[in-house]
RNA sequence: GCUGGGAUGGCGGAGUGGUCAAACGUAUCAGACUGUAAAUCUGACGCCCUAACGGGCUACCUAGGUUCGAAUCCUAGUCCCAGCA
C-alpha cells in the first residue's frame, strides 16, 4: 500500500510560511490547510493577518463533518488560486480547541488524499500540527464546564492535592512547570474524573510525511514583528478590536489572540493617544514572546528540515527538496492505526 | 541666580545604617506543554569559579569623609526636574 503524501510547513510567525505554502500548492497542484489556532475564527481578520481579500469560496469541494455533536461544514476559500482550509471555521464566541482542529482538519486532509491531490499544512500552532501527526486520545475527553467553574477558585495547593487524591500517579508524571499550572492540573482533573476508557497510546497516522520548517535569527523576527504589527494598524486592526470587543467582550478564548488582549485598557479604561503606543508595544513585545515560545516547541519536534530565510538560496533548495520528495514513491511497510 | 525635589541593575521602580547583588514589574534568554496553545506555566537574568552546596570580585551619579559596617548619614562636585527671579 502506498503511503499517503503530507507536506507541513511550519515555525515561528512572520518568516514567510503562508506564501511558500501557496508557491508550492500551486506548483504541485495542492490544497493548504491552515494550522492556526486563530484563522479559524470568522471576523477576526486584520488583526491575526488573514488576508482574504475576495474571499471566494469553492462550493464544489464542501465538506461536511460531525465533531462532538456538532455538525460542521467546512469549505475552502480560493487563496491566490490554491484552496485554503480551515480559517473562518467558526464564530469567535463558538468552542473551538485542538480536538476540533483534529477532528476537522484530520477530515478534510483524507479528504483530499483520496479523492484529489495532495494537502499541505501551513501554520505556527504547533500543537494542532502536532494532532494531526499523532491524533491523541485525551482531545475525546470533552471539557466540564461545571468542574472548571468550581475549581478556578480554587489555590495552586488545593488543585494540587485535589489531583493528588484523584490520581497520584499522574500527579506524580507531571514536570515542575506543569504542577503550578492551574489550567493544566484542573484539566488533568478532569481527565480522571471523566469515565471514558481511553487507550493508552496515541493513535499512529501513517503519512509519507515531509516537514519543512522557516527560521531565522530572533532578531530579525522581531524587526519583521514590529513592521508587521504597524502595518495592521495602519490597515484598521482596531477598528476590528473595537468591534469584536463591543460584540463579545474581552472574556472569551478568540479574544485572548495577540492584537486583542493588549487593547483591553485602550477600549475599557482611558482612550487616549499615550495608551495607544504602550497597547502597540504591549503588542509586539507578546508577539516576541510568542515566537520564542514556538520556536521552543518546533525546536523539540524531530525530523523538520529547517531553512534560514535570509539565506538567498533557501527557496531553491525547498524547491528541490519537495520535488524530490514528491516524485518519490514510498511504500508503507506497517499500516497501523490506533 | 535662588529655593525645593531627584540621580539605583537593559528599562521602569522599591529600598533610607547591617539580614542588599538589592523587592516588584518589564524586556531579554532558556525550558515545559496532548480539548483555552496567539493560551497556560517554569527557570535564569552584575561578573567569575563550582556538577551542586557554596565561594570570590565589582556595584546603587563622581570624589572624599563619618562608622566595626553605607545604596542608605555628612561634605564638595556634576547632571536632571519643579517653583521663584
Amino acid at each position: 500500500m502506498k503511503k499517503k503524501k503530507l507536506l507541513v510547513i511550519c515555525g515561528p510567525t512572520a518568516t514567510g510560511k503562508t506564501s511558500l505554502a501557496v508557491s508550492l500548492a500551486k506548483k504541485f497542484d495542492a490544497e493548504l490547510i491552515s494550522a492556526d489556532s486563530r484563522q479559524v475564527y470568522k471576523d477576526m481578520d486584520i488583526v491575526t493577518g488573514k488576508d482574504l481579500s475576495g474571499k471566494e469560496i469553492i462550493e464544489k469541494l464542501r465538506l461536511s463533518v460531525r465533531h462532538s455533536d456538532h455538525e460542521y461544514s467546512l469549505v475552502p476559500y480560493m487563496f491566490h488560486d490554491v484552496p485554503l482550509w480551515m480559517c473562518d471555521v467558526v464564530s469567535p464566541n463558538e468552542d473551538f480547541s485542538v480536538s476540533h482542529y483534529q477532528g476537522l482538519a484530520g477530515a478534510i486532509i483524507s479528504d483530499i488524499q483520496n479523492n484529489r491531490k495532495f494537502p499541505i499544512v501551513v501554520g505556527g500552532t504547533g500543537l494542532y500540527i502536532r494532532s494531526i501527526l499523532t491524533p491523541f486520545e485525551t482531545a475525546s475527553v470533552a471539557p466540564d464546564e461545571h468542574l472548571r467553574k468550581d475549581l478556578a477558585q480554587v489555590s495552586l495547593e488545593e488543585l494540587q492535592n485535589k489531583l493528588l487524591e484523584v490520581d497520584s500517579e499522574t500527579f506524580k508524571n507531571l514536570n515542575e512547570s506543569d504542577r503550578k499550572n492551574p489550567r493544566r492540573l484542573i484539566r488533568k482533573i478532569e481527565i480522571c474524573l471523566s469515565q471514558k476508557k481511553l487507550l493508552k497510546n496515541d493513535m499512529k497516522t501513517d503519512f509519507d510525511l515531509l516537514l519543512i520548517g522557516l527560521t531565522t535569527s530572533l532578531g530579525k523576527i522581531y524587526k519583521q514583528i514590529d513592521a508587521r504589527v504597524d502595518a495592521r494598524i495602519k490597515s484598521g486592526a482596531l477598528d476590528e478590536v473595537k468591534k469584536m470587543q463591543t460584540l463579545y467582550g474581552f472574556d472569551i478564548p478568540s479574544m485572548t489572540g495577540l492584537g486583542y488582549k493588549e487593547w483591553r485598557e485602550y477600549f475599557v479604561k482611558k482612550s487616549d493617544q499615550s495608551v495607544i503606543s504602550e497597547c502597540t508595544q504591549r503588542w509586539k513585545y507578546d508577539e516576541h514572546a510568542y515566537a520564542r515560545r514556538q520556536m521552543t516547541w518546533f525546536r523539540r519536534e524531530k525530523d523538520i528540515h529547517w531553512f534560514d530565510i535570509e539565506d538567498p538560496q533557501y527557496e531553491k533548495n525547498i524547491d528541490s527538496l519537495v520535488s524530490k520528495w514528491y516524485t518519490e514513491e514510498k511504500n508503507s511497510v506497517i499500516a497501523s492505526s490506533a
